[in-house]
DNA sequence: GTCTATATCCAGATAGAC
DNA sequence: GTCTATCTGGATATAGAC
């Protein structure tokens, strides 16, 4: 592992990289998602809009690089939570928390992975990739929980994306939709024996 | 009811802008409904830019009316569904079938109620009063299936909420969510007897 | 009522000097 | 690698002539 001249220089452009992504969403929190803008992130860094294109190719490839970190996050945090497959219920019910967690810590990456707050943009082959991969986990861990039908995957998909949009858009800082996860949990279960 | 040359005016006035709003559905379709600019809609009625302003107050306040017009459609299209208290799971199953065609009948509508898709607005405090009440009528109608709960209630909302959302993000033409309606109304009906 | 012209502001992206 | 200057293109909104 020489550390030749190119080494060093690109560990550094990497670097500059991933600050110019972390104020991309600190600036995401600050004036939303789809009010990103180019010179602002520049500033934030300590440089004019310019010179971000040494860094990254285009604005696209921001919210392609933040999405597919998004996803990676979602993955972690999913696979933190235990999967005690002898309690499907409390297994279900603390990833649906976990979920809703996750999409409370950060609206403006909840927009960008969930909606299409981002009028222009849509992900890259690249990094819509890494959102199947984290679906495919997450149906993984459904199974061993007992859901096993398609059908029973896209009801469960359902019930979370709901808890998670109406806890956002209603009581953001709250947890009154969030409260109903063990609920959601017995009931999907129980209907999934019946399906 | 005298038909004097101001109340003919105050007509044809009344014409034009319901058809500025007219168009501005069709551009919505087209663009996408934060993509609704000014210039074009101007054009879409035969005018330029600046003549909208003779009809509208600005450009907020034609969303306001397609917000507020949506939820009076909303209202109308739950009013009709049949609400047989005798078979409570089939009168639910009817409500989310008929939330979800509404959702997809028109997708800018959907975002601009539902979502915030729209980045620099939000509703007057007039239109999300009409909001509101169509959301009074749908509780009541709720209550009258036995669902009663504010917690229940929050638990449709959610489901509902996320059964339309999936549909439209994952299969805007088809029918993959909507298809566990049923399946959605029964576990729900279930869970509340148990809440 | 409608227009042209314009004010004001913003965006992403590139050319080319240094 | 970074900058200034600029291109290109958009937006909402207003002033004021007709």
């Amino acid at each position: 592992m020489a550390r030749t001249p190119t080494d060093i220089r690109s560990r550094r452009r990497e670097q500059t990289r991933s600050e110019i992504i972390a104020a991309a969403w600190w600036l995401a929190e600050r004036d939303g998602i789809a009010g990103l803008s180019l010179r602002d992130l520049a500033v934030e860094v300590g440089m004019r809009a310019p010179s971000l294109y040494t860094y990254v190719e285009n604005k696209a490839a921001i919210y392609d690089e933040m999405f597919a970190a998004g996803y990676h996050e979602l993955a972690e945090v999913l696979h933190e939570v235990e999967l005690d497959v002898g309690d499907p219920i409390s297994a279900l019910e603390g990833r649906i928390a976990a979920f809703i967690d996750f999409c409370q810590a950060s609206v403006p990456r909840y927009q960008l992975m969930f909606t299409r707050a981002v009028p222009e943009w849509r992900p890259s082959d690249a990094a819509y990739a890494v959102s199947v991969k984290t679906y495919e986990r997450m149906t993984h861990d459904l199974g061993r929980l007992g859901i096993d039908a398609p059908e029973a995957v896209d009801l469960v998909t359902a019930v979370t994306a709901g808890l998670a949009a109406q806890q956002l858009a209603n009581d953001p800082d709250g947890d009154r939709w969030r409260r109903l996860g063990r609920d959601a949990a017995e009931m999907i279960l129980a209907q999934t024996r019946r399906m």
